[in-house]
DNA sequence: TAAACGAGTGAACAACTGTTCAACTGTAAG
DNA sequence: CTTACAGTTGAACAGTTGTTCACTCGTTTA
């Protein structure tokens, strides 16, 4: 029978074969790590960093946002859009103005650990 | 005198100027906002997420880690070297190889938090 | 009901990011 | 010292992402 190899996912010879099949085993489903990453996506943009920022001491209008942050209106909304579709923020309309503010808890403690490896 | 706004940051008319001027204050830098912004981008993406998942486990060689991943050495190698210059992974050369580990626990305690958002 | 205005949206553009490809290192074995 | 090979690197390309612009939506007020 002819030799024929599954797929030349790499082009090294010596690979430590069993021990890469024990942890493709331990590791997460693609989809998993996905969401993961698509996660950790919408805290990597400077913007939407300081926005939660912003609202972290209480709720704010988009507007206010605005002026806070230096930047237009429909920037700071599409932002939004992003941090609401996460679940990240929460938002209650006040006649003309939305106010926004942080979901719970777990977002400020992503961003504290966060802060506590940068301080190293 | 002339009336001359400053910047027309925003177009709003009406804004809650001292709640923002006290919200200003309190906000971080814009340099940490940048640095927050960008170790969160580390972790961005599925490629460097699963790298870290692999190395948790104990130290693999980059022929390893492309093939657990199915992707090319080079692929890898360019990710590694982002998550060496962040400090996230240590490496050490045996021979030919050269076996890459998780830098320390602060990493898992970050991807345990994401985890924990993700599950609710 | 019409005007005013805070907020949201889609398309377009520019900037950024990840993978591929084709080199090049550096180490080990013949 | 030459070959083999694990790993690295820079340029190029494609896909993604954030901001701007022009417009629309929805609520309030005259």
């Amino acid at each position: 029978m002819k030799e024929e190899r599954q797929i030349p996912l790499c082009e090294c010879d010596e690979v430590h074969l069993s021990e890469v099949e024990d942890r493709r085993r331990d590791m997460p489903a693609l989809e998993k790590l996905y969401e993961i990453s698509d996660f950790f996506k919408i805290f990597a943009d400077s913007t939407r960093m300081s926005i939660l920022f912003a609202i972290d001491k209480g709720p704010l209008c988009v507007c206010d946002i605005a002026h806070l942050l230096c930047m237009t209106k429909s920037a700071v909304s599409h932002q939004l859009k992003i941090l609401r579709q996460s679940s990240l923020v929460t938002y209650r309309r006040a006649g003309k103005n939305i106010f926004y503010s942080l979901a719970d808890d777990h977002v400020r403690d992503i961003i504290e650990k966060a802060l506590e490896h940068i301080e190293e």
